[in-house]
DNA sequence: CGCCTAATTGACAAATTTCAATGGTGGTGG
DNA sequence: CCACCACCATTGAAATTTGTCAATTAGGCG
């Protein structure tokens, strides 16, 4: 996706002995100078097929990313959250849209100089790269996801991911915040938003879930939310610490 | 998918103007000293969650790269063609397993001198670049396919992209090999083996394509094909921008 | 406070899966 | 070289899931 995610990952790929530090040692530091941008809920940042002068980093906010097929109909690919890359690809031209979900803080990088920055930094290259293979893996989890699980599995993947993002930053927290609509989710998840809509009336029912408006949401049963999501196995984000009781 | 595709190939094969060179010009000759293996139809190059210690590329035959998930349902995440790469990761161990379709030769190549390699080579980083982004893509393409396109739109899709990869040696030809089973074909389009089988039938009804066996398959309407494919305008627009190097 | 749009809910339709049976290919051994 | 066997593929019918269309409800923003 090209949109890059900005978790864990520490250098394991070079390990040259630290010098004196010519560049910035991190990535975000590079876009610390960087004039910020602001735009509204709704407003495009870019489009599929503009040409690629800039990569963006969300410094507050969500952002949608997107693809459009024939006849109109839409694929969200990801959404993007503040510390999150995107447009690092060497295409001229991004092969995907950008929307802001919501009121959306970002700073710009002229495509040319980050590669410059990246290409002469032995430093920034296993940084990026690692972005890069999350990305990768993201992509991945979304497609299988998307190859064999129901309704019900997807959606629980995905509120089970919102609430590992969350405890990223308050980790006791069982409530999410889903900014983006309805037909955001059923986009990202390759449904309706009416089985969406279903789909979670029926986790209200059983007690996993509770809605708190339309934008938020309360995780009343972490494990068996879990379960459902049906990563099972391969899913080694997975921490025994995120789930409270059954 | 990690499963580097190698459409892109830039030839500096036969550039001989420079003279001392410390490392191979591209990727492909890195693997060129290396110990060539081999494996039957059916054998496991390696499983999800193994060590990663190598990288390999194809050299002939046809590998299949895939994840499963909780009750044994498979999704293949990709098919690998000689000339691909497959492990090019930092994580320490394989996020999906890799088994041949039929029988397969390779090239090894260790992670660590791999990752060297590519870490003291201005010229290879950009070529790894470029696949890494190419694969990112296929990845995406692979995410609109599933999120919305029908079963036909699938498999025709499927079927496009196996003609364009026959014609990238005979481009000519109508006629494109199938080597992998049905099972496959419907783990990697997210069908059942029914659908598959189902569609090709009607497929060759309407006179679009007509079986040659099991594993072969001549396409007598390709316009057609394509259009029922639906990928409509984001298909034929690269040229690949590489990255400037210092 | 009220409106507008998003979200929910319901009834029905369509696509795909599931289950079950048949058919065909290719490989192996006689 | 042929016949048989196992496995893969095809076909059919029924079931299930999800999508579509059409109301109704309710949040959130002005």
């Amino acid at each position: 996706m090209y949109a890059i995610n900005s978790k864990q990952q520490i250098d394991r790929f070079h390990t040259d002995a630290v010098a004196a530090r010519p560049s910035p040692p991190t990535i975000e530091a590079l876009f610390d100078r960087q004039v910020p941008g602001e735009i509204e809920a709704g407003v495009t940042l870019f489009l599929e097929g503009d040409r690629a002068t800039h990569l963006y980093e969300v410094v507050e906010g969500v952002l949608r990313v997107f693809k459009r097929i024939t006849d109109g109909r839409r694929v969200i690919t990801g959404f993007l959250y503040p510390g999150d890359l995107v447009g690092a690809s060497l295409k001229d031209r991004h092969l995907f849209g950008a929307e802001a979900v919501t009121r959306t803080r970002f700073r710009r990088f002229g495509r040319r100089e980050f590669q410059e920055a990246i290409n002469n930094s032995p430093e920034l290259r296993p940084q990026l790269f690692a972005r890069l293979c999350d990305e990768m893996a993201a992509a991945q989890n979304q497609i299988v996801l998307l190859s064999c699980k129901t309704a019900e599995e997807r959606l629980c993947s995905f509120l089970f991911d919102c609430l590992k993002r969350e405890r990223q930053t308050m980790p006791s927290t069982s409530v999410i915040q889903l900014p983006m609509t309805r037909l955001d989710i059923a986009d990202y998840l390759g449904l309706t938003i009416e089985t969406v809509s279903r789909t979670i009336t029926k986790l209200t029912g059983r007690g996993i879930i509770a809605t708190e408006g339309r934008h938020a949401l309360r995780i009343l049963k972490t494990s068996t939310l879990a379960r459902l999501a049906g990563d099972g196995c391969d899913d080694e984000d997975y921490l025994p610490a995120l789930i409270q009781r059954n």
